[in-house]
DNA sequence: GTTAACAAAATTGTCAACAATAAATTCATC
DNA sequence: GATGAATTTATTGTTGACAATTTTGTTAAC
């Protein structure tokens, strides 16, 4: 009884949207559910354990984050992204992250900095345990971190959608073994974080979002073959 | 029979949760709906012609952007904004769009400016012609198309949300009056944009979104008695 | 053996009735 | 006459059943 408040008795504490939502974020973050994978409405009643009607309006929060496909009478698939979608999200990530790095060491106090190097420590004991799901999802969670230090939910939100997609990026462009950040990054990240350099780390923001990118530009086509009019129509 | 295809003869079309959300967009940015109102679910039935279902889950759409609020059991009603809000608001538009104004100036085809120029244009003509809302509409959709430019679908998603809430913004905190935009600076950045300037149009972009903010961080509360209780509850 | 039409199954989309909660009105009491 | 409790009304939240569409599987014809 550690994660949520199983059926043990009282009320199962049904899930809110919202909780779902995330929980989907989550399982793309960690590439548990790739790009193209079907999301049935029956299938995801039984695991959330709610009724359609929720799953349905948790679907539709996805869709209009981009991070699920609603096709007509079809159903919900996890996104395909396009290349020209993965350079969007790129662009946007370029544009506001580095931005959030300037807010947040402006206004991160001792207590932030500390928090951080605890998130680092666990980042690297991951990386090195070959916990690579937990790898993942740290290394996405310290780019969402760094929005709320910066103290903005406008922006953390958009962060999270972008992380998100970019896991999905890589799921569909970037070699199997492809990690989502170079932790090594991170730590300088906090370096300049330390010394309240804004520019510095808005610096490294930038050759860190570059770093992901050119992983992804380089290596080609790594996706399954998902959809098959795609591959063989041309 | 000017606005919708009223019930008049076959299927009136019924109308997509993605149309209903831009049609509330729209009216919240020409202030025709006001912070506080309520959008009760029948009344949105009556007006748009369609299920409760589909009203539903535009408005959930909705909330999910902070453009409506959902209190439990009791309905949607558009979002009354906090300060710190606002703040959250203009410091992620800061962050965006003059990133927007760089990518857009690159990509911007001669046709592309002639388009600005005849939305500048029109723009300039509802101010003389004291069109209020028409003149609201166009200065907001201005920062719209500098994204459609940019070619970055979800850039323009988050400027047209930013955007949406700026219009709340002003309608609680600006004086009565207040315009959106100062069109004459909508007018500096198309001359950028002709000369091609990127870092100049991006200047621009930073100082006419300082101006907005300055007009309604000094002008202190003009909002309407909408939310009783917080006006008397401290 | 292959293709096309047809039938069956499964899944999604929609609607309407019902339950639950909050607001408003009425009534009784102080 | 004013305050507080109880009832009524209205609005939202949820569930279930039904309709529509797509997909799968089968059969028949070429």
């Amino acid at each position: 009884m550690s994660n949520v408040a199983e059926n043990s008795g009282t009320h199962p504490a049904a899930l809110s949207e919202a909780e779902i939502v995330e929980r989907i974020y989550d399982a793309v973050i960690e590439q548990r559910l790739r790009p193209g994978a079907k999301l049935s409405e029956s299938a995801l009643c039984d695991a959330f354990g709610v009724g359609r009607m929720r799953i349905r309006r948790a679907l539709l929060l996805l869709a209009s984050r981009d991070i699920v496909e609603l096709r007509s009478n079809r159903g919900a698939y996890i996104s395909t992204p396009s290349r020209e979608q993965a350079r969007e999200v790129f662009e946007a990530r370029r544009a506001i992250e580095p931005n959030i790095c300037r807010l947040a060491v402006q206004r991160a106090t001792a207590k932030h900095i500390a928090h951080l190097e605890t998130h680092l420590k666990d980042e690297r004991q991951a990386q090195d345990l070959g916990d690579r799901r937990q790898a993942i999802r740290l290394s996405g969670r310290f780019h969402v971190k760094l929005a709320e230090i910066a103290v903005n939910h406008v922006m953390e939100r958009m962060v999270k959608e972008l992380v998100t997609r970019t896991s999905l990026i890589i799921g569909m462009f970037g070699a199997p073994g492809t990690a989502n950040c170079h932790e090594d990054e991170h730590t300088l990240l906090l370096q300049a974080f330390k010394q309240k350099h804004e520019e510095e780390a808005a610096q490294i923001m930038v050759t860190h979002l570059d770093h992901i990118e050119a992983q992804i530009d380089l290596t080609s086509d790594y996706r399954e073959s998902v959809d098959l009019v795609e591959i063989f129509n041309n």
